[in-house]
DNA sequence: TCTGGGGTCCTAGGACCC
DNA sequence: TCTGGGGTCCTAGGACCC
């Protein structure tokens, strides 16, 4: 059998790089990104995690003083702006390596098997030096006969300064010490709940776990966790996904800015979602059948609480946005209770298949020969071309009263015309 | 005032069938 | 008193990831 050898790439901080490399004058300032609704806090630059503030932490409760005392720079998330940054650095990536998975917006597996015979660890230090020549953006390269050994040497690569953001574990002369030095709560698999038994079971890194018999951890961590254990061996037992999965559901769900009481405008809400949902499930040129929408109250909120979901199957898959609005407002008519202060509703597709795979109905036609999907292409390429939201539904309504707060959004520098950066001569 | 959003996989248990 | 056995399919819930 041929050897295996992997790199984890990734960016770090990811979000609140993209943000540095617009605004130089932020480079050594504490960062910070926000969720939707500039709730909490999801992206840290260095500097904000040294200031003891951690991912999770609600907005509002960190002190007005403490911000203004250390210059805190907080910002609402810019998806639009990530999502192009992440194709740029994925794009330089895929130069390196015939076998590349993208794994999530800033991360990517980049198979090195085969090329042994290269100073690895200076293979990643030039990855790591295009990348910011390319973007801006700092990575961390770690290198490892597996895909969780490898996630362990990038995070090595991250917490020790020698190291300078390469690792390749398989250099090391006593892997097992690496693995001492790894706390079960951050091997890639273990979350809080696997990592509290863990722990009460004697087990507190990832070199102890390795010394596990198999059939104690299947039977506690199932068979994801067996196979974890072995990755943590050197046992290769998770594949590189080179190809992109089709998705098997889509969901669209936002909390509101304010509190919703009226059934109008959690069906106005629920029509836009639904518009979002539909467009996604037809970039991928797949149809649904089954539509469920759920609502919540503020769960952190002491008041009444409600929440509830429910389903509908579509007579045959679609992926015509109106088949998809008209059914998740009838199931929201259902489930709606007055007197309530609604926090969230989302909508979720499942059910999914491709458009070319849908059965044939005896007495209409299919998604795929209809008149419907001349209509939604016409859209999508109107949206396209023109920008999202040109062409809109009006069940999804006009003043938006539930839409999202981000107050703090910086500029989409990099996809849109009007916000490309301006360097002027002084 | 203010606490994210979008995914995947596995398992146990129930329904149902012969 | 005793109450089959084996199989499939579906779903809810729980774990995890970013």
């Amino acid at each position: 059998m041929s050897k295996n050898t992997v790199a984890l790439v990734d960016c770090n901080n990811f979000y609140a790089s993209c943000e540095k490399v617009f605004n130089p004058h932020l480079a050594d300032k504490p960062v910070g990104i926000l969720s939707n609704n500039d709730g909490i806090i999801v992206a840290l630059s260095n500097e904000l995690k040294k200031l003891g503030i951690s991912r999770g932490t609600a907005a509002f409760k960190i002190n007005k003083h403490f911000i203004k005392k250390h210059d805190i720079k907080l910002f609402s998330s810019n998806y639009t702006l990530y999502g192009d940054m992440s194709a740029r650095v994925m794009n330089t990536l895929s130069s390196f390596t015939p076998d590349l998975e993208i794994y999530s917006i800033d991360e990517a597996f980049l198979s090195l098997s085969g090329f042994e015979h290269l100073d690895l660890t200076d293979y990643g230090r030039q990855i790591k030096k295009t990348v910011w020549l390319h973007t801006g953006l700092p990575v961390s390269v770690g290198i490892g006969p597996t895909k969780t050994l490898a996630k362990i040497a990038n995070r090595f690569a991250k917490k020790h300064n020698f190291a300078e953001g390469v690792f390749d574990i398989t250099k090391h002369p006593d892997k097992d010490k690496i693995l001492r030095w790894i706390e079960v709560g951050h091997i890639w698999g273990v979350g809080r709940q696997y990592a509290k038994m863990l722990c009460r079971n004697g087990i507190t890194n990832a070199y102890e776990l390795t010394q596990v018999p198999d059939n104690w951890v299947q039977k506690k961590m199932t068979i994801i966790g067996l196979r974890l254990v072995k990755e943590l061996r050197g046992i290769s037992c998770i594949d590189l996904e080179i190809d992109i999965k089709p998705k098997k559901e889509i969901v669209s769900s936002k909390s509101f800015g304010n509190p919703v009481t009226e059934l109008q405008d959690l069906m106005e809400a629920i029509s836009d979602y639904c518009s979002v949902a539909v467009k996604k499930l037809r970039s991928q040129n797949q149809v649904a059948s089954l539509v469920i929408v759920f609502l919540s109250t503020n769960r952190f909120k002491n008041e009444p609480q409600y929440a509830n979901y429910a389903k509908v199957r579509l007579p045959l898959p679609s992926a015509y946005t109106p088949d998809f609005i008209h059914a998740a407002n009838r199931i929201i008519k259902k489930i709606y209770r007055p007197g309530y202060k609604y926090k969230k509703v989302g909508v979720m597709l499942a059910d999914i298949m491709h458009q070319s795979k849908t059965p044939l109905d005896f007495f209409q036609p299919t998604y795929l020969d209809d008149y419907r999907k001349v209509i939604m292409d016409c859209m999508d390429d109107i949206n396209n071309k023109m920008g999202s939201h040109k062409i809109t539904y009006a069940s999804a309504g006009i003043k938006k009263p539930w839409q999202m707060k981000r107050e703090k959004l910086t500029p989409s520098y990099t996809t849109s015309w009007k916000h490309i950066p301006v360097v002027k001569a002084i």
